[in-house]
DNA sequence: AAGTTAAACTAACAATCGTTAGTTTTGTTA
DNA sequence: TAACAAAACTAACGATTGTTAGTTTAACTT
């Protein structure tokens, strides 16, 4: 396994503070003192502190799209779309905990083009969800609810699972891929 | 009615400003600005930033402690007091937009005591709701899921529901308090 | 060992930050 | 109208911000 980057490793790094503290209350000079440098020599590696930003958003971001254009066009149920989805969040938030939660909490501090893009990104995802959703309900799979609060239901859910996952990483993450979907799909009140 | 005082303009007009771009974000100068004011008169009404956000974030915050503490002890089933507990959530999110989303997204930001203070606050609220929830599964009212996993879906859903209102308020409310409630109490999928 | 490149450094910049001190204006009450 | 209080103002402070320029050190390559 080829050693990271310095730029990845300043951009793991600034994930992980912006997480903690939000993207405008970290210095670059925090950022720097936590690898170990002078800000000055961050500037070696990066161009600007929203560079860093970026690259962080549109990592993540990328791969969500990603996914859900492969899973999209694909001959299956949309429960099992649903489920894959549900399984694909859970993998990102185990997988880059911190750069999801900068997307979640600092997607605004995005600089114009950069967060017009961002923006795009996540409409077209969002309305690829409502799709396979509404596909769901005219075919029966799923119960005729007011669509938009489903979407807002399930997404904000999983958009926020790292609060969760990160409190809680004792709990195996077998369970929670198997109750998640459950929870969010096959509801909660008996009868 | 009595029109607001200058101090509670300047606590809401900070709210705005905050949910849209963050409490570091937002100057003095900013705020003092959507008001036509100088930032230095600000400090004729209040006594420094920080005291702007804690007031903004235990105005909403002691509204949630003081809803739980009436319907915890009450003599209802579990089931009811989750739906009168979803139905406060929605009745801040409408009231309260602002100051909901600022307490979501900058609590952190709160200095020592009062963030201290705040979360006390925030894990006396969960600690009743998984109370409530756990007595509902072992009285056979609700199914037996993972506790965990159900109380962080239905909270984190709950928490940013401000999110989802604020884009579509031409739906009317008394669908928002009907079908949500279904949604995350009883479930999607059909059989 | 010499040459080259990557990555650190020091020093400083212009801008902006929250906040204070002291003063002037505005509006109300005696 | 004089007195007073509330709320605005100007000016400035020390600290911190992101970033640049120019220089030195460290690490490979030949």
């Amino acid at each position: 396994m080829k050693k990271p980057s310095r730029k990845k490793q300043i951009v793991k790094t600034a994930a992980s503070l912006f997480r903690e503290k939000g993207y405008n209350a970290v210095s670059m000079r925090d950022l720097a003192s936590e690898l170990d440098i002078k800000a000055a020599s961050l500037y070696n590696h990066i161009k600007s502190k929203q560079e860093i930003l970026s690259e962080i958003i549109f990592d993540v971001a990328e791969r969500f799209t990603s996914h859900i254009d492969e899973i999209f066009p694909q001959e299956i149920s949309s429960i099992e779309k649903l489920e894959a989805i549900i399984e694909n969040h859970i993998e990102i938030t185990i997988q880059q905990t911190d750069f999801l939660a900068c997307l979640n909490n600092d997607w605004m501090h995005l600089a114009e083009e950069n967060l017009q893009d961002y923006l795009k990104m996540r409409n077209t995802y969002e309305e690829k969800f409502r799709k396979i959703l509404l596909d769901g309900m005219s075919k029966g799979e799923l119960e005729n609810r007011n669509p938009e609060i489903v979407i807002f239901s399930i997404l904000t859910t999983l958009r926020t699972l790292y609060l969760w996952y990160s409190k809680k990483s004792t709990i195996e993450v077998e369970v929670l891929k198997k109750d998640l979907p459950k929870t969010l799909l096959n509801g909660l009140i008996k009868n």
